[in-house]
Formats: C-alpha cells, structure tokens, sequence
RNA sequence: GGAGAGAUGGCAGAGCGGUCGAAUGCGCAGGCUUGCUAAGCCUGUGAUGGGCUUGUCCCAUCCGAGGGUUCGAAUCCCUCUCUCUCCGCCA
C-alpha cells in the first residue's frame, strides 16, 4: 500500500504512479477525503476531551453528594455528537483505505516508461539456441513419446489444465524442486520454509494480491474464506506479518516450495496446449527482506540467484526488464526470465524477480526495529524457478534425433543416475 | 464433532463502573554504587493518530475484534475470531 501521508504531502507522485502503470484513479478524491478526515479527528478529539473532563468532575461531584444532572445532560448531548462523528470517521478512512488499496506502486529508478509487454527491454541473453539435424518437436509430443505426462487422465481428474505427471516424469519435477531448494540453502544462504498451501483473507491482502486480483484467485466456500495461494510468496512474505524485525537480523533471506494456484481468467484461450499455461503448478520461490537502503543491491544478487538456476540447467535464456505498464500491481521493479524453447520456438517466462520495495510491508505491516528508529522493510522475491515451463524448456532443449531426451547433469543425482529419458516403445 | 477454560504492555501476571495506559515480577535502557560481591540501589521503559508554539510539548485512541448499556467501560451485556485443556474420530 501506498503511504497514506502522500495524500496530502505529494498527491502527484500518486498520480505519476497511477499514470505509469497506465491506471486510472482518481486520485483528487483522496486528497479530500484526507482532509476531511483531519478535520473530523480534530472535532471528535475536542469533544472526547471535555467528556473526559466533565466526566470526570460528575465523578467527583457525586462522591461528595453534589448534584450534577445538569452536566450529565449536556454530556449525553456530547455523547451522541462524538457518535454521529465517529462513524462519519470511520466510513471517511474506510473509503481512503479503499482507494489507497486500488494505487499501484510506483515504479522505481530506472524503469522504462511503456505500456505492454511490446515495451519491455531486453536486457541480456545467455547460452546457445541449441542447433538440430532434425526439426525439434514441441514439448507434449515428447511428453507423449516418452510417457511422462499423461494429459488425458490430468482431464478427467480436474479439468484442462492440471498436470499429471507420471513415471520419470514425476520424478523429474521432483527432482527439479529439490534441486532448487538444495542450490539455494547451500549454496546461496537461503532458509527453507515449507509453508501451508491455503492461507487467509489477511495474508493475500498483505501482499497485494486481494483485493484487486480476487476473481484470479481459487477460493473455499463454507465460510472458511481461505485461499489457494497463487505462489509461496504469499505465505513466507506474510510470516513476519504484523512484526517487527531487528536490523541486526536483516536481511533474512528465505526459499520455500509450494504448488501455485491460479484461475488466469483473463487468458483462456491462449497456450492451452501442453504445459504452458496451467491453473497449478510447482515452483521454489526466493523472498527477502531487508533494509530499505540496500534493496535494489538485494535485487541484483536475487537476480544472479535465479540466474544460476538457469546457467546450472544449461538452459539460453533472456532477461527483460519490464516497463511500466506491464509491472505487476505490486512491484517497483521487476526483471523477467525467459528460458527459450525451441519446440515451440518460444521464449517461456520462468522467473520473475521484483523489488516491492515498502509497499508489501506497508500492506502486511513489516517493520524493522533498530533502538530507537523503526520504519518499514523492503520485500523482495523471485521465481527459483517455476517448473512447468522449465520442464517444457529441459525437454525441447535436450532432445535427440532418437527420441529420447537428455537429462541435465546437475539432475542425475536426483534422478538415482539417470543420464537420458528413452522413448517408449 | 462433544465438554470446559481463556485472550490485558517484550514476557509472566493483578485489576471494586470514575483517581487505570493499567499494580507486581522478569526482561530491556540509562544512572549510581563497588565490601550485601558471577551482586546491590535508583530512574526510565508500548503502539497508533491529530495539533501547533516542533517541545525529551499538548491532545485523542488502544486491555483479542466489532457492537450495546452509561455522564463515564479493561471492568456490565451481545456477536464474532482465536488459543488452550479433556473426550471422541482420524493420516
């Protein structure tokens, strides 16, 4: 969330961010309702004064056996007044949270102005496009050829769009998560988390995803009001919901797995073949959180961190940094990565690695505590990676004249020392 | 699912409808002491919001959340949420 404060110290700056991100508010509304907000608290204040006071003498007064009917019917005036103001108060701040909750986060430095995706820059590119004597087949063909997947029986059990994997296949996703995990806890000083997959109303609104992306989300009905979480950024961001972190502490730097759900109304009817677009999936994810100063330093290694997944998978990739307009809600700054996949000649969004900067602490109330000074942390996360596509880019990349497909080196501890996936007969 | 208990400051734990933002202990910070010695003594110690004279200032709000009664609520009433204990069921 935005800093409330702004509304009346740099009402512009939300207008910029709003204009940035190509969304359309009205702002000006806040700005009123900020004032008449401060003129209510200062009516009410007064008023709950002089109750207090008199108050307090009608106390005094009839210990000592005085009369003081007189006060308590001025007081019984005064009361209803601070009732009619307080709710007048409370719907005037429910409507500025409401608006404030709306107002994206304003991009950070060095962020290109755009609109679209067309507008994002490509920024780096690492590893070949593998070269074939043969014309390379899309990802489901192999899946098929080498039983990996089995996408009819994935249908009949939910629905298009989720994933049964089978056999080596199974086992390759498994494979993948640990190894993840394993890279980023022994080698990049991450801690593992494994956190509850169904999380509450607060927690998805501690890091933006409520209330605006709702009909996106899966939810429980019964009254439970519980969330199927989209990514584990939601459950390990909103550990430290509501606390208050030592500096001394920071940055604490965490990874977790989690299967991610996701309805993707908007894009029905895009990718809907193979294993491109899914309504769950499996993903490790990276978050941090750390001094305010130092973010966009934590942003870069974060960036080398999903990077050497990539690198260690032997996987060509690029790297956008996104525009303006195609930044999340949430986010200050964001680079993408996209494994290519030669199958479908595609480059496949496998990461995402963004500074929120304060505004998802600001949400979830994350705070640092240095003695005396205390102020908001920054957040941080990034993909390490998300799986299916990674499988999709592993199989495409990997595969041979003869069918089978190759399996990276840093996997075939995980795979008991498998070196290849053969087609099945 | 059944029965019961509870939710108070960083923690523990008191609290008759007014003098309670809240005793006491622990912890923490500062100071003093250095013949009660791996210690003693003293003082201080929350959050949020508002104001302007921006001051180690004033005011308001906060005792799980939300309502109600009252001149006045941590204290009385209602609703909700959560936690704990026992029983049952269960991977």
């Amino acid at each position: 969330m935005i800093d409330l404060r702004l509304f009346r110290d740099n009402p512009e700056f939300l207008k910029e961010a709003c204009k940035l991100k190509k969304v359309n508010l009205d702002i000006d509304s806040g700005v009123s309702l900020e004032n008449r907000r401060r003129e209510v608290i200062q009516e009410l204040e007064s008023l709950q004064g002089e109750r207090n006071a008199v108050s307090k003498e009608i106390g005094a007064r009839k210990k000592n056996g005085e009369d003081a009917s007189a006060e308590m019917e001025r007081m019984r005036a005064v009361g209803d007044q601070i009732k009619t103001l307080e709710e007048e108060k409370n719907t005037v701040e429910s409507d500025l949270r409401t608006l404030a909750l709306s107002i994206p986060n304003h991009p950070g430095p060095d962020v290109p102005e755009g609109y679209s995706e067309e507008d994002n820059v490509s920024i780096d590119e690492w590893g070949n496009k593998p070269t074939f004597s043969f014309e390379p087949k899309p990802h489901w063909e192999l899946c098929e050829a080498l039983d990996i997947v089995d996408f009819k029986r994935g249908v009949k059990l939910t629905g298009s769009g989720f994933i049964l994997y089978k056999g080596l296949g199974a086992r390759l996703e498994r494979s993948l998560f640990n190894y993840f995990l394993d890279l980023h806890t022994t080698e990049h000083g991450y801690t593992e988390w494994f956190p509850p997959f169904l999380v509450n109303r607060d927690s998805m609104v501690g890091t933006g995803q409520l209330p605006k992306m709702e009909e996106d989300m899966y939810c429980t009905d019964k009254g439970d009001d519980l969330f199927l979480i989209p990514t584990a950024e939601v459950p390990i961001t909103n550990i430290h919901r509501d606390e208050f972190i030592e500096k001394a502490d920071l940055p604490l730097y965490y990874t977790a797995y989690s299967a991610c759900f996701r309805r993707e109304a908007g894009a029905a009817g895009k990718d809907t073949r193979g294993l491109l677009r899914v309504h769950e999936f499996n993903k490790v994810e990276m978050v941090k959180f750390c001094m305010p100063e130092t973010s966009y330093d934590e942003l870069e290694k974060l960036r080398a961190n999903a990077e050497t997944c990539l690198r260690n998978l032997g996987l060509p990739y690029r790297v956008l940094k996104l525009c303006s307009g195609d930044l999340s809600f949430s986010a200050a700054k964001c680079y993408d990565f996209e494994a290519y996949a030669p199958g479908v000649d595609k480059y496949l969004e496998v990461s995402s690695c963004s500074n929120f900067e304060d505004f998802q602490a600001r949400r979830a109330n994350v705070r640092y505590k240095d003695g005396k000074e205390k102020g908001f942390v920054h957040t941080l996360n990034s993909s390490g990676l998300a799986l299916p596509r990674t499988m999709v880019a592993i199989l495409e990349n990997y595969q041979q004249e003869d069918g089978s497909v190759v399996i990276p080196e840093v996997l075939r501890p995980y795979m008991g020392g498998l070196e290849k996936i053969e087609a099945k007969k």
